[in-house]
DNA sequence: GTTATTTCTGAAATCGATTTCATGAACGCA
DNA sequence: TGCGTTCATGAAATCGATTTCAGAAATAAC
């Protein structure tokens, strides 16, 4: 009870515990304190613990600001997503910061919501920070994005992606090869009557549509090319994969087999399917991609594509991190995706083959 | 073609450009430069526009370690969630994002993984970057956070609880009201049979705690206590809302309404109900909380409990921004959550009720 | 026309940690 | 014992922007 807890005047915040302090408490130099917590082997055992003490007595941090100032490194990462609601980029995001967390890199956020102008912006905001790392997500951007980056020479990789764009490095998978895999174990199974749904929606986003070019040249190779009308465009909403799938079959009732390019959207497909009344496999095959957790819960199970999410977010924090310590580091790494066959898809039935729903919409 | 591109020796990078050199061309002083970035007004217009000119031409942009150094203010929060994989947490980190973009602040995001343990060094190494305010997730940590806090003198906020626990102000919904609620509006459809599914693993998730508690306190106050077998603890799963579901009807075969934590248990208990070949709404009632997009698409589609997470996100950044700059900030923030009544919940038909599956067990 | 006031600008101190350089102590070897 | 190393430590310079303080210039007041 000898010290009156003196409510603080308010005003004035108790100062910084600095290492100066330290320093005096532990009868050292400042340089000793800083060598200490920095390169601990070089200082005699005997004093290292004795500072150590004083550093835990004080409970003394160090400013990073100054730090950073002197070392020219803020230790930190910046990564900008298009959103982070699609459990996929989450994923990603989670990954990449578990692994720089372990090496004393923090990260900052920033999300685009699709818009490149908006991405230009938020990296812009990035670098003013100081940030050592930048990551993105997909392979098209603004045009200034490179110059950019470039002037703050600040290494970059993007990710999702496989191919390195612009001079700006990767990792990911290879999306078109992906969907050709689907396509070409859809027409093992003999399917001929294909649509597509793809969430090209907004225009931006190059792994879509990687996506949907894998089916259209799988299908094109195969001699049964997309009429345009078998193509439907969506954002990446599940309520978008019910319309589209309406829209496909009153378009082409003959489908047989739908390929989506996101999981949300064969699941909204599916969920649409059953309420026309059409078996899933039985009359028709429906494929996602993402791998979501819903996917493999779902009735039937959805055949779709694995996409290493946390893998890519692990890989693009080495990356970073051995790019900025000047290690080699790899043009690009391709990721191998995983064709996951479940129970969303089976060989057309002809006999099931999905009755005309003309008469039936206007009741 | 005047202009070799010199490869440059790659060893040395090209010279951060300073403010000295942007005075040195304008043909002022540091301190000029330094106003005109700062307090525009205060210099001269002609002096001001020559100034900026040089800026531009040199793109110059300042060193924020220096800045914040000098200043004190890094111009940075903080968030630590238990995980990004929930889509509720995604959605308000996103908002909190947004929000604080606007005011030219940047956020840093940790995991704890629903470890508090883990929260704590993630709350240690943001302090230790200097961040200007954190936003944490819950009422339940570990005991050393608030001192670590304290010391650390930066304003806090706790999001989707409401009750502000051990002078951490909060903003969010009334978890306990809101399940005591959904209970009511159950018992007034005629339920008596009840079951619970709680998330309850990990320990530490106490939104889920007072979730559940609002379930129990409102049976018990209406004369018909939850026996402990008519609780199910399960992680945050599909998978475990699947067993959890089975579990109960086992033990409780006569189980009319179910009411899970979390939408993610209820869709997984939905799904098993409907492998056991039991109808909902009309021979099992279900629901769930959070409203994710799902919730709505489900077939049928689920009741549940809607969560204002991008509110929550916003009015984290919002009351964070005003204590920064100390302006007057409530002491919590208590958000209305939505009673989301769809068609997985009905009274119960007598004649429906679940059948016993003992004997189809084991084949 | 002189003094008082205001407005604007520059010199220099400052924020806190890191690191180079120099010095003194300890050690090895002959 | 003496000379040359190696090792550990402290003093002081440094990173780049901000801001106080003081002085110069411009304006106003009489």
């Amino acid at each position: 009870m000898d010290k009156k807890p003196t409510t603080a005047p308010k005003g004035r915040q108790q100062p910084r515990v600095k290492i100066e302090d330290v320093a005096r408490k532990a009868n050292v130099s400042p340089a000793t304190v800083s060598r200490v917590l920095n390169h601990p082997e070089i200082v005699r055992p005997e004093l290292r613990d004795r500072v150590m003490r004083h550093i835990a007595d004080l409970s003394y941090t160090r400013d990073s600001a100054a730090r950073a100032l002197k070392s020219g490194r803020m230790r930190t990462i910046g990564i900008i997503v298009p959103t982070l609601a699609l459990g996929i980029f989450a994923e990603g995001v989670e990954a990449l910061q578990n692994r720089l967390s372990e090496s004393g890199y923090t990260l900052f956020i920033a999300n685009s919501q699709y818009d490149q102008r908006r991405e230009l912006q938020e990296l812009q905001s990035l670098i003013e920070r100081g940030i050592d790392g930048i990551v993105l997500v997909g392979g098209s951007h603004e045009r200034e994005l490179r110059a950019l980056i470039e002037q703050a020479a600040v290494p970059v990789i993007t990710t999702y992606v496989s191919k390195a764009v612009g001079g700006i490095p990767a990792i990911g998978i290879d999306n078109e090869s992906a969907t050709r895999e689907m396509t070409d174990y859809l027409r093992r199974l003999g399917h001929v009557h294909f649509g597509a749904i793809a969430n090209v929606v907004p225009a931006s986003n190059d792994r879509s549509r990687a996506r949907l070019d894998g089916i259209q040249r799988a299908l094109s190779e195969a001699g049964i090319p997309l009429k345009p009308t078998q193509i439907i465009k969506a954002d990446y909403s599940l309520a978008q994969g019910r319309s589209a799938l309406r829209q496909l079959l009153n378009d082409h009732p003959d489908t047989t087999a739908v390929i989506c390019t996101t999981d949300t959207l064969a699941i909204g497909a599916m969920a649409e399917a059953r309420k026309m009344g059409l078996a899933v496999p039985g009359a028709l095959s429906i494929t996602g991609f993402d791998d979501i957790e819903l996917a493999a819960q779902m009735d039937p199970p959805l055949t779709t594509i694995s996409v290493p999410a946390a893998e890519i977010g692990r890989g693009a924090a080495d990356y970073l991190i051995n790019a900025i310590s000047g290690s080699p580091v790899p043009k690009s790494v391709l990721l191998p995706y995983r064709l996951v066959m479940r129970a969303s898809t089976a060989p057309p039935r002809p006999g099931e083959r999905p009755v005309r729903r003309h008469q039936a919409r206007d009741q």
